[in-house]
DNA sequence: CTTGTAGCCGAATAATAATTCGCCTATACT
DNA sequence: AGTATAGGCGAATTATTATTCGGCTACAAG
């Protein structure tokens, strides 16, 4: 027996991520992972039985490592706004570290491969999440309206800060963010 | 000769968006586009000479009719944040009531189609818009941060609440669109 | 050191999907 | 009314791409 090389599923992953993000999902073809994960077309079947299976499971991953990261640092007993700057800066940094994943995950979302069980990993995913957003609420610390609103208004904060810093247009220091984020905190505050 | 028929072209349009809704760009085939729109598949090279010229023609089309939707009873003499409120509602609306060509919109910018003309095309239908947030920045009634991050927040907002409508989590009534756009209005305002 | 199993590959094969073809038909122009 | 021209169609044709095959090869277990 041979081992499966983790090198290698890596490397697949990466090549996916980085496709998607050149040619969207729309692009992909498996002969093409293939050569930019620097493997026979059909060694991708050794690890996963088709492109679909390939394609979800990388989903998978990617919103795992996803959801990790935007907790990574949070801590509990902290006030809330500092808990959520916090989150905040790692959605940021995640969109500016792992682009290529965002955009796969964007994409992956509005296609024919993403599915009921999808939504329900990401809900089980999000919760710790969604759970702060109540507990501020309830403190009257956040607006008290639907908390998607409230998720969306950050997102789009996220989104557009992580967008000008890529492109140059803003400084990704610590003083520009806070300025971004008193701009989202100012929309979502109580 | 006989000329070509509206109606048909229409209907070509119209499947294509459903279909792009529906399955994604990635699953969008010509048989598909010919069979939703009631004709057949070699019709569609009577319209246009290829597919990629069929989807960055529809591309364009949409984000025409989408600018101009956006500006729709606008009047420029009305106070700032009235002016920015009727620009949120008309992206509310259009969101709701032509998803479709939203979510082919969306799908198109990141992927092998979109080209550096269509983003030249995007700034030149937005001239207006981008001029409105100026003047409000110069009237310190908006923010003075860099326009993009305004309109991330906008569109944030936008998003979420036209989301939460369409699931029924939010009614579509003026009250709670007033609600929503204020969320968005203490955001950016100055 | 042998051996069996599974990884890995390049080259078929199969499936899917874009594009073209040849024929018919509708209609604008004379 | 006659006819040339372009629309429209279904059935090829061609191109692209997913998937499978057959033979090696590396490696773990005995």
């Amino acid at each position: 027996m041979k081992p499966k090389d983790d090198e290698k599923l890596r490397a697949i992953a990466e090549a996916t991520f980085a496709l998607v993000e050149q040619t969207g999902l729309s692009g992909l073809t498996m002969a093409s992972i293939a050569k930019a994960a620097g493997v026979a077309t059909s060694t991708l079947y050794v690890y996963y039985p088709s492109k679909d299976a390939l394609i979800s499971q990388l989903y998978e991953t990617a919103k795992t490592a996803t959801a990790a990261r935007f907790m990574e640092g949070v801590v509990d007993t902290a006030p809330l706004r500092a808990r959520v700057r916090r989150i905040w800066g790692n959605m940021v940094s995640n969109r500016l570290e792992h682009y290529a994943e965002v955009v796969f995950q964007e994409q992956f979302y509005n296609s024919p491969w993403f599915t009921e069980e999808n939504r329900e990993l990401v809900s089980r995913l999000f919760v710790r999440f969604f759970v702060l957003i109540a507990e501020g609420q309830r403190q009257e610390v956040l607006k008290t309206v639907p908390a998607m609103l409230l998720l969306g208004s950050m997102a789009g904060s996220v989104r557009e800060t992580a967008n000008l810093i890529r492109s140059q247009s803003l400084p990704g220091d610590e003083a520009t963010l806070n300025m971004a984020f008193s701009l989202c905190w100012d929309g979502i505050k109580a």
